[in-house]
DNA sequence: GCGACAG
DNA sequence: ATCTTGTCGC
């Protein structure tokens, strides 16, 4: 058996999953991007999670949000939306503007359901997201050229789902997948069109340093510093 | 029994 | 992901 969290989750997986939808994602046409991240205080359940909003493509900073809060679900590989985007989607609710597509912490489709927690993300709320992890969780590949922009196919059950993209020379590539509303081609053009100098695109990176930073501060004054 | 295993 | 110091290299 696999419990009873797991099966209700893997449920509720089946059932957005339905609404899932892949198509091509015209860029000239995107205004904003935004990042989501998700960073944890110690072993216990405290999470603070970041939402960052770009204009595009020229990626200028236009507005920042952060929140605290308590997870309740455990971490278990393939479930880890169960414990994200709950807190997630309270910090997108304080946003002002909506973006054109978000880039997630995590795997889109290139996952054992076929539905990671951008997907899950995607669906719940109705905006365009992109999965973008640091490492696989399923399938296989090849390593991409060791020169940015390249990549190789990352194969799940003989289909491919998502893209092993070189974003610097001479570092470990990330995984790039659909999550809704997009599918490979416009998630690695987007990808690779807000990535500058560091491993991780830049709307994430700074999600993320943001999620360390509120973390530091909650643990020295007891507040947000947003 | 032995690996693999997003964050 | 988080817990942790120094250290090698551009």
């Amino acid at each position: 058996m696999a419990g009873p969290l797991v099966e209700g989750a893997r449920k509720i997986q089946e059932r957005l999953k339905r609404s899932l939808r892949l198509l091509p994602l015209p860029l000239e046409r995107i205004r904003s991007v935004g990042a989501v991240d998700v960073s944890y205080l110690g072993t216990r359940d405290t999470v603070f999670a970041t939402v960052v909003l770009f204009s595009y493509p020229d990626l200028v900073p236009v507005e920042k949000r952060a929140r605290a809060g308590v997870t309740d679900f455990p971490y278990i590989p393939g479930y880890l939306a169960f414990r994200e985007v709950p807190i997630i989607l309270d910090t997108l609710a304080g946003v002002e503007i909506t973006p054109d597509v978000l880039l997630v912490d995590g795997h889109g489709i290139a996952h054992p359901r076929g539905f990671g927690v951008a997907s899950h993300l995607g669906v719940v709320s109705g905006i365009p997201t992109i999965g973008v992890a640091k490492k696989k969780l399923v399938g296989t590949f090849d390593p991409p050229p060791d020169e940015k922009g390249k990549w190789t196919p990352l194969r799940v059950n003989g289909e491919v789902a998502g893209a092993v993209l070189r974003t610097r020379p001479g570092v470990k590539p990330v995984f790039v997948s659909p999550g809704h509303l997009t599918d490979l081609e416009s998630s690695v053009k987007l990808v690779i069109s807000v990535t500058g100098k560091y491993r991780i695109p830049e709307p994430l990176r700074q999600a993320h340093n943001l999620t360390v930073l509120c973390r530091a501060e909650w643990k020295r004054t007891g507040r947000l510093p947003l």
